[in-house]
DNA sequence: CAGTGGTCTAGACCACCGT
DNA sequence: CGGTGGTCTAGACCACTGC
């Protein structure tokens, strides 16, 4: 009875790791400072590397960490807050600055899914790859299908691929007068040359941000972006965006 | 040379045996059916249960399965979609049907971060918990946040705690006149609590929607809401919804 | 109770990075 | 090259579910 409530409920050793390693992150380490190796760190918790391993993938999906094959495990900076505009009317996802890089731009037929949102059949369609960069940051690919009736007037004698040809097509979407967007956010697991495109392993966790465009009466486009999970924070503000501090958001995690 | 292109790349085994499963899914696999057990298929495809836990968790984590202890592993239905309201003045989180349920009520300190949005300081705010069910599922556990100031005329009679003090609050909120709202995704991963309302291990993944309500010239509301990664996803409509077929999902996911 | 997925171990080897 | 994280193995035991 007098016993001071010792953790009665099986609380999972690695849950338990997360929790002290996340208190030790909050009170004994800056942004950017390196862990110790993990090998090093599963024998100061008692514990096999595996399990060690599983608490860091939590702390890491959480964005408290981040890890590099061949580097070691840092301290990860607060997430980045990128604006996932609303009800704007802008293919390039953001007025000044940190912008959309046109990367490439190919011919294909669109996957099925998205030749149904598009109403085309089996034509090909402009494929545009952007990637978005924010703090010299990779944080997002993107895949923009554009049917070749959405932009008439594009140029039979540009490069028929290559970045250049993708801002010849950027630039007649641009003509198109937007009538409104759709959107859909899940998560999703990051497709071989997406994780190349943001320095992650395959598979890494990502945030699926599939948006439909609207413009004269049908759909103009669909865009298929994901986001680094880890340390991206998707904003829609209808007003001004959501700002945290570090500090607070450590404290909330604390408080849970 | 001569040889047929054998997987020259480095690619890991969980991996492949990702894809593998996604199309035997596909395929062979209908909706709801059980998979054969993680010692069997392992044996089947002469890896380590650890490996093919690994490529369980990909799909899992992709929506494409659902596990549950003591039970099996069974195929997921494709993940719903959850309208999270853009620019539409409600407090219940959708005018029909699929709404959220009040569950308690607390008088308690907001987290910091939480506390910094509503300009309070370390004054208790309600704290009124609500599951968003849908197609009888939860799918989603909510903690709104509520000064005192944004519902003055809340009665002191009234239960000062428990589900009945819940409708109070919210029928109150109701009355406010909201003057926008602003909204962040990110990924977490559950709390214990809400975990075990959304029928999860704790530390399973959550797409977490943090809502700040505007009324009368300030913060009159923050939510915290945390919905199940596995089976939601979420919508963002200026114009309808977007609606994708199973099927089409499948093939998509064929495709890249 | 038997069978399932969840946790954990103690190793091994590999791919990658910086020096 | 040495050190890092990433992959993989072959076991063991536990917690939960349903019969």
């Amino acid at each position: 009875m007098g016993t001071t409530q010792l953790e009665s409920v099986q609380e999972p050793k690695y849950w338990h790791l997360r929790t002290v390693l996340s208190e030790a992150l909050d009170s004994d380490f800056a942004v950017g400072e390196i862990l110790p190796n993990e090998r090093d760190l599963a024998a100061r918790f008692g514990v096999a590397r595996a399990t060690l391993r599983q608490a860091l993938e939590q702390l890491e999906l959480e964005g408290r960490l981040q890890r590099r094959r061949g580097v070691g495990t840092t301290v990860a900076p607060p997430r980045v807050g990128v604006a996932v505009s609303t009800a704007q009317h802008e293919w390039t996802g953001g007025v000044s600055g940190e912008a959309w890089q046109p990367v490439d731009c190919v011919s294909e037929v669109a996957p099925t899914a998205v030749a149904a949102m598009l109403r085309t059949g089996g034509e090909p369609v402009h494929v545009v790859r952007r990637i978005r960069v924010t703090h010299g940051q990779a944080v997002a690919a993107e895949l923009l299908y554009v049917p070749a009736s959405s932009v008439p007037d594009l140029s039979a004698i540009d490069a028929p691929s290559g970045p250049v040809r993708a801002r010849s097509v950027m630039r007649e979407l641009h003509r198109l007068g937007l009538e409104g967007q759709d959107r859909t956010v899940e998560l999703g697991s990051a497709r071989a040359d997406d994780a190349k495109e943001l320095d992650r392993l395959p598979g890494a966790p990502v945030l699926v941000v599939t948006t439909r465009y609207f413009a004269s009466g049908g759909t103009a486009a669909v865009s298929v972006a994901t986001y680094r999970a880890d340390t991206c924070r998707l904003t829609f503000g209808d007003s001004g965006a959501l700002e945290i501090s570090h500090d607070e958001q450590q404290q909330e995690r604390q408080a849970s």
